[in-house]
DNA sequence: TTAACATATGAATATATGCTCATATATTAT
DNA sequence: ATAATATATGAGCATATATTCATATGTTAA
């Protein structure tokens, strides 16, 4: 019986390095979770939206002005961002009006931006 | 003629604040740049190559052994991630080595990581 | 040179995602 | 109550993405 890891034919593998990294890993959920949270500034609209909402609370109808698609594909990311807890919302009258509910997160974004900017 | 904002019907838009936000929102060519680094962050596979690469050079072989997908996954992944600067390469022989093209990426995890962590 | 192995790549596929259209809901004004 | 406005939501569509399969390429050993 050949409990190596039979991964790629010669079994050469670097098995303790291999051993170690599986070991250290986190559990998938908490990966797939990451995963989700890092998707939400892998789109530019949400980008956007999370840029607008720092610089000033907006009702639904400015984020269309501001970002140019349709009322509907606002309010679809809006609840998108809602449910990851990064937007809230406040009714008054007619109008919904949203803002940032983590100020942290823009500090992530600006991570990037930093990145992209002397790369 | 009228030049208002046109975007709800009643053109009660918040205006100055519209105006102010779209005059400091980067370049559309910027976010998706933008959007697309963040974009590598999305996927829990390439998660965990990134992260098994913050703890040692490993191999391909040695990645689908950790991950668990198949080794053209592996590969397809690993050149999307050296195509956008975060890993490189080496060929020892046969096997090819890769590694943390930029270890900054991993405070970027990190900063994800933490924000998960506590919320 | 031939065989074996490690990795890379193109094609195909299944799923996810972002957007729009049509319509529903909520609120206010008449 | 009815109309008008602001937002939300479900369905559908087109595109993007992650993965696998089959195969090509590069490298070493026999």
């Amino acid at each position: 019986m050949d409990n190596s890891l039979e991964v790629c034919k010669g079994k050469l593998i670097h098995k303790d390095s291999v051993n170690k990294v599986i070991n250290s890993l986190p559990k998938d959920n908490f990966l797939n979770r990451l995963a989700d949270f890092f998707k939400i500034f892998g789109d530019s609209t949400r980008i956007k939206i999370i840029y607008s909402l720092y610089y000033s609370e907006l009702c639904v109808c400015d984020l269309v002005a501001v970002i140019g698609i349709s009322q509907s594909g606002i309010s679809h990311q809006l609840r998108t961002l809602k449910q990851m807890g990064i937007v809230k919302n406040r009714r008054k009258g007619k109008t919904m009006y949203y803002s940032l509910d983590d100020q942290h997160i823009f500090e992530i974004l600006k991570s990037g931006f930093a990145h992209i900017s002397h790369v």
